[in-house]
DNA sequence: ATTGTAGCTTGCAAAAAGATAGTAACTTCT
DNA sequence: AGAAGTTACTATCTTTTTGCAAGCTACAAT
């Protein structure tokens, strides 16, 4: 996993692939996120992963923030991974595969649904705008520029832009 | 990336993940949905990614049913990959995590930003209940068994909304 | 006839992932 | 007191995947 080309690691969405764009890091997320885990051996019963490649991608996900190695007994010395509000706030990002798993790789139907807190009326997620509250498709949505931009990110986006219009 | 243990695969979030998890799938994926790209040489081009590579990953997400490989050239035989459906409705998950690391993966500021489509007006991405456009958070959705869910994925899913009850 | 274009495939080295075993520092059970 | 866990890892080794460079096929254009 190499940001070789500069343009790409400005893109956010390469971005967030770097920081959790592999199978562990997700499924770790999900278990800390849907399954409120927290403990080395927790997540290493649940997910059935090797221990090395545990250690690695939980320091990994500490180092970028979404993690917080928390030590919870002095004596002996253990160490606890409680989520931060940025690894929280990958929640969403979470439902919408969840919501799109759902919709298109469970032909059989649903093994894992999502509930209202409290009512436990069934939730199906939707990506929309903030603003609007209309959904977001591919139609009805272009990428521009953002303030940050580079002249090189500039140039790809036009051409982008023309591309989609037909 | 192997689909170890049986429940990680009835996961809806797992079997997202064996589809479209890695590196190469969701940038590829980005370059057709927000910059139109359906030929090889474009997507090689664009990702600086190498050829066998490429063609692996475009091969998976077509055999996925993300993208139809389709003939445009009969001589010479050319092909270029347009996304299905199921392709372009990955777009909002692409867009949650645009939102994602907008939020936090870009202290300097956005380079990407997204627009709706003819007034231009600016889109920020959440994800919210379709039925009640309430946005979703770790807080207020639990997770909850699906018609299809097996005996061992209910008994964790039990375990589970305990944990996250305190 | 040579160059160029598009879409790959092959071979090989390097890097990463994964299984297994082991360690450190305790606590608890007998 | 000694043996057997528990928790959170690290170390070592094997297997798998990745990525680079090069080549290749089938054609079009010059």
């Amino acid at each position: 996993m190499q940001p070789k080309l500069a343009p790409l690691t400005e893109c956010p969405c390469a971005r967030a692939v770097e920081t959790v764009g592999e199978w562990w890091s997700i499924l770790i997320l999900r278990d800390a996120l849907l399954r409120g885990l927290t403990r080395f051996d927790e997540f290493e019963r649940s997910l059935g992963i090797a221990p090395n490649m545990l250690a690695r991608r939980l320091k990994h996900l500490a180092e970028s923030g979404l993690f917080e190695r928390r030590l919870y007994s002095e004596r002996p010395k253990r160490y606890e991974y409680v989520l931060t509000e940025k690894g929280r706030d990958f929640f969403p990002v979470v439902t919408a595969l969840i919501g799109y798993a759902n919709r298109h790789l469970a032909p059989e139907g649903a093994s894992l649904l999502l509930a209202e807190r409290g009512s436990g009326a069934p939730v199906i997620p939707a990506v929309v705008d903030a603003a609007t509250l209309q959904p977001i498709t591919v139609d009805n949505v272009d990428i521009i520029a953002g303030p940050r931009a580079s002249a090189g990110m500039r140039e790809r986006l036009a051409t982008a832009a023309r591309a989609k219009a037909n």
